[in-house]
DNA sequence: GAGGCCGTGTACCAGTTGGTAAGGAGGGCG
DNA sequence: CGCCCTCCTTACCAACTGGTACACGGCCTC
């Protein structure tokens, strides 16, 4: 964003970004084993030899992109975090998770997809995302000895808060499944009924 | 289980059924893609052409696959709470939901799968799930009119609830990412921890 | 023992996959 | 001009994919 005030920062983007850009969307709901080269390059308008020449191997390709979407992820999400403490800090990090899920849904289903896969690409992933782990962790500690939240294991609370949120958020065929359409309307209620839910579990 | 003892209720399980029982180990593990029949065929010591013979397709052989595990699932589910009322119910649901992850992981793996999937695979397993998925919405709806539980769209808190579980249960890498071993120890703490959560999170 | 069915194996095949080799087109620069 | 460098293309290819056609052997029935 912001490309139409900056004057030659982000110059009609190059192939090599636009690659990335596709690969994100493509591999985040498609997954890895769907996405064949050619597929890619046929979206771009592209020969698939272009993306070969950027990404030496479509395991290159796929490891940009989790470096991409994860990073981009965690400053998302720490953005958001900055400046909160306590319960308002939660709110603000569910809604950027939402509003991303609406946005962009590719950049989290990469995060699902990794975390899929497993091996080596979720290791990559989970180094990138140590910044957001570490500091969600320590926020869980200090609410807890404030006395602000249920006293348990910030670990394990922290992998229930996460299989949640990204459930509740990205899981359109489960939510399908009980009846909800994955409508912006209805992700607005979500949300809310989302954070009813974490905030009853946590405090 | 029980083969030992019975007499010829299940005479050494025939090709058809060895196959559907590898497939849902393989599919429900690796993922519908990266699972090719060849590869089937050779862990069974089978050619490939044995496969399409008891089932006609690959696709079949998943459609199989989706009803075996899911309705087995199902009938698993059901006959926990059987039973139970109130909160005894949810805690012996979750207690076969874990036993099912520690002892056949990939029969849940089956069913994230194909929820990944979407499409008409989707649509099938939701089929699949309908009695499970009535009978847990029925539930909730009984227990909030009780006053035994917050009082919430008894869908949304489904879809919290089952994100929640499944996660927990089965996101081996997310886990690694914070920091848990999936060992059995863990897991036990893991199930008691979950309960914790959802506990506060549905009273 | 001849014929028929069932289950499996052999032989193939066309399409797709990720990947290599090599050849421009165009610009900057000596 | 000639040379190189960056970016992208055309032309291939070997491996693997799901799938078809068909032959073989054993068992049952007549």
């Amino acid at each position: 964003m912001a490309a139409t005030v900056k004057i030659a920062d982000v110059p009609a983007p190059d192939t090599r970004t636009r690659i990335l850009g596709k690969a994100i969307e493509a591999f985040g709901d498609r997954g890895y084993d769907a996405v064949s080269l050619d597929d890619l390059a046929e979206q771009l308008g592209v020969r698939k030899q272009t993306i070969l020449y950027h990404f030496g191997s479509k395991k290159e390709l796929f490891e940009a992109t989790i470096d991409s979407a994860i990073g981009d992820l965690g400053a998302t999400l720490i953005a958001a975090a900055k400046g909160n403490t306590g319960w308002p800090a939660v709110e603000a990090v569910v809604h950027a998770v939402f509003r991303i899920a609406v946005r962009q849904p590719a950049r989290l289903g990469v995060l699902r997809e990794v975390m899929r896969l497993g091996g080596e690409w979720s290791a990559r992933a989970t180094v990138a995302m140590e910044p957001i782990i570490a500091r969600a962790r320590l926020f869980l500690s200090l609410e807890m000895r404030r006395g602000h939240m249920r006293q348990t294991d910030p670990n394990l609370l922290l992998v229930s808060a996460y299989s949640t949120v990204m459930g509740v958020a990205t899981e359109v065929e489960v939510l399908r499944a009980v009846g909800i359409e994955p409508t912006l309307r209805e992700a607005v209620r979500r949300r809310r009924e989302l954070l009813k839910f974490l905030e009853a579990a946590l405090r």
